[in-house]
DNA sequence: TAAGATAAGTGGTTAATAGTGGGTTAATTT
DNA sequence: AAATTAACCCACTATTAACCACTTATCTTA
């Protein structure tokens, strides 16, 4: 079964001086009365925090398992995949508190910029995002073997 | 399964105060009622914005859920279409609100143009369109590689 | 073809919601 | 027990979305 997740759209918001951010509500919107407000947040692979709403990282989980440990590449993933995931709940102002620990890894200061991708949420400091924008620009050949796969 | 939606024509309105614009009651019409005035619109390959009713997103999101963002080239490529992508209804009157990183991207001040192609909609600054089309004609060769594909 | 009726396009006002800030009490931790 | 953290509550402001109203164009029907 795919994700029932389909979260789109950029944002940018600010985290006030108890940590504290405000899920977009077009994304809040989406999570479904199952999830109770829940979900994981931990780290990117690139330098962000990922927020799954908890059905989905259950499935996550599901698919990791497959991953066999034998592989160095599979163990690193997998650590720091998992150690650094910590389960929340948003309040009734659909805000939570980011961890001090993914604060740190994403380098946010005052301004955050939200991204839904799918069936994830991601969380940037906007400056390092600018910066990604330009360094990482994918190059022709990838581009064209994207297109062979996806109809756009 | 291809497309339900055959857009076409051509339309000339205006954006309001409100950064409102109206959605030409022929391409209106052509919304499914499943469809629940419900689209997704977001930025074009070209210098304008794309609409698609969201069961034709539904179908572009589907084959974007095929790709892993254990990719490199995959997060960027998803994060980049999607950040840019916005979900939206229009109101009782067939209006939406055009998204301001769309306004400043599409280059609208205040007359659009509005072009049915196909399975989605174009939202053009009538100038920048008026520029495209002389400078932009299609040479010979590409012609001839279309013919192979498309039998008009 | 003219007149009425219907729909389309445009403009503005009001009411609800979203985003943000802060304070108070209850849990934990040290 | 003190200190820190977390949950809960209240409040303000700006933005957005829902609502109403008017004009122009199109369609229908006598």
């Amino acid at each position: 079964m795919s994700s029932q997740y389909t979260f789109a759209g950029q944002f940018t918001f600010s985290i006030d001086s108890k940590n504290r951010i405000n899920i977009p509500a077009p994304l809040r919107k989406q999570f479904l009365t199952k999830d109770k407000k829940s979900f994981v947040i931990t780290r990117g692979i690139d330098q962000c925090a990922w927020i799954y709403p908890i059905s989905e990282w259950n499935f996550i989980q599901n698919e990791l398992k497959q991953l066999s440990s034998l592989s160095k590449t599979n163990r690193i993933f997998l650590r720091n995949h998992l150690r650094h995931a910590n389960i929340l709940k948003f309040d009734s102002q659909g805000r939570f508190v980011l961890p001090q620990s993914l604060i740190d890894y994403s380098a946010i200061k005052k301004d955050v910029t939200i991204i839904g991708v799918l069936n994830k949420i991601e969380i940037w400091n906007p400056n390092l995002l600018r910066k990604i924008d330009q360094s990482d620009e994918i190059d022709d050949q990838s581009y064209e073997e994207l297109s062979e796969r996806v109809n756009i």
